[in-house]
DNA sequence: ACCCTGACCGCGT
DNA sequence: AACGCGGCCAGGG
């Protein structure tokens, strides 16, 4: 890998199951400390060509960012099938299941 | 080849 | 607490 959108991908294909990313958290291991917009062009693009776990990506606040009910219902119970709980408020406890590559689990 | 867009994040009003 | 804005990047029309 050698382009942020290469290690921004390589990182995202790495989230075990049972497990989440955050946008800003991505970008900032693929180099961009700032680029957590370009992890979501990455999510949209390069899901469809590759396969990718996007339903483990989440913002920073634990929550599915999706607008649409569909993918949003779609991501959420990948989610919990892979044993990920949420509040009722709808968001993930982050200090439980967000995954840091660092410790490699 | 240019331009718009996008599922974000953090900081400053 | 809510809102606005700038930063970062590249795919697809």
């Amino acid at each position: 890998m050698e382009t942020f959108t290469e290690k921004a991908v390589a990182i995202i294909k790495n989230i075990p199951a049972g497990r989440v990313m955050t946008y800003g958290q991505i970008s900032k291991l693929a180099g961009s400390p700032r680029g957590a917009r370009q992890v979501v062009r990455i999510l949209h693009s390069m899901s469809k060509k590759h396969q990718l776990p996007w339903h483990r990506v989440v913002n920073i606040k634990g929550e599915i960012g999706l607008k649409d009910d569909e993918h949003f219902s779609i991501q959420k119970l990948s989610l919990e099938r892979e044993g990920v709980e949420f509040f009722s408020s709808g968001r993930i406890d982050l200090s439980r299941f967000q995954f840091f590559p660092e410790q490699e689990e």
